[in-house]
DNA sequence: GGGTGCATGTAATGGGTTACATGATTCT
DNA sequence: AGAATCATGTAACCCATTACATGCACCC
């Protein structure tokens, strides 16, 4: 009875819902506004536009140019709109966890402490550069005139802005703690190392 | 060309270096403890210590049982140790984003405001309970005796704690805004009702 | 008697990334 | 000249969840 789970599909009617593009523009459309929070490649965009366009819920206009493979502009359609409307009735299901940094860490016993400094400077450089793409864009969503989804994707972006300032926070304390921890280490190899040499 | 890039072995070569487990209790550990930021299913679980096996990283004891089936020990081994470490040595790749939630919102125009504040509620529900957990575990790991992974354990979940105060804070500011809109938006569906009526 | 937890595993299925293939144009 | 970007798509492969299969013990 298994049914699709997952929403690859909502997302490109839901990015349709704004103007029609073309698949390619739905990848960079995804890139540029809900990557923060969702990402999809062009091995499913292309294959799910197929699948969208055989159920009828967006249609396809092929604009030929010479040289280049054709342009397919996809349109979303009223039954299109309907599924998306469903899929938004149904609550959605919590992020699953998967957070690779936070595996390490976990089992960072096992390694030198200043290779964990290193992943940890380099998470907080990414949420840096995050934070300030997204004020970016918060106060472009909020300085053109206001589209229905305004507000919505203000406060998606708000919710990324938060979160990486936890992640911030999280990581000054992390790495004064790791640092502390690093400097004990130091001191145990050098005293050993000392200690060796005077044994012999 | 393709190499393994998942990370599911190695949790499990991690947690084997708590102590020898079975396939069974890894599953339950790290439901348990590492669970908020990383998840294994069975049908994950088994195969993998088999491959684990076959490469040499652990060993099995088997443990017979009358009628319930044979119970598999394994242990990590030195080869194990080594594959851990690096593992552990390659920088962890971001966390890669997939939240549904955000991704509702985001098309939230399309679907009166009072559904999203359900959703809403609902993450910040869970966020509570998530965040109770971890000052649990958080207590309990500095209450015990120190194992050399106490430190790291409660960095981990310290990023817990303060990523769910961020979703916390962010779910308030976001529920104030989604009211409004419901308020706004009944106001006019009324309006619409009435001017119906009238002009009927 | 029926659900839940212990305990192990396999098979089907679904979802998603990466690599490959193609070819023009534009930037360095 | 060579890399990057535009632009489309397919195929191979990997990863992961879910369902299924089995069966005992315990609780209500």
């Amino acid at each position: 009875m298994s049914q699709r789970t997952s929403s690859s599909m909502e997302v490109l009617l839901g990015l349709l819902t704004i103007t029609p593009m073309s698949g390619y523009e739905l990848g960079q459309t995804i890139r540029g506004s809900v990557g923060f929070f969702w990402n999809e490649s062009y091995g499913q965009i292309y294959p799910n536009l197929k699948s969208l366009a055989a159920e009828g819920l967006v249609t396809s206009k092929t604009e030929r140019h010479k040289g280049k493979p054709d342009r397919h502009i996809y349109s979303i359609t009223k039954k299109g709109r309907e599924r998306l409307a469903a899929w938004l009735a149904v609550e959605p299901q919590p992020e699953i966890p998967r957070n690779e940094l936070l595996l390490k860490l976990f089992f960072g016993a096992q390694v030198p402490a200043e290779v964990l400094i290193g992943y940890v400077e380099g998470m907080m450089e990414r949420a840096r550069v995050l934070a300030e793409k997204l004020t970016e864009v918060w106060d472009a969503v909020s300085a053109q005139r206001q589209y229905p989804g305004t507000p919505y994707w203000k406060m998606a972006a708000r919710f990324g802005q938060l979160r990486m300032e936890a992640h911030l926070r999280w990581g000054e304390e992390t790495l004064t703690a790791l640092r502390k921890i690093a400097v004990e280490q130091n001191r145990c190899t050098e005293a050993k190392r000392r200690k060796g040499h005077v044994g012999k």
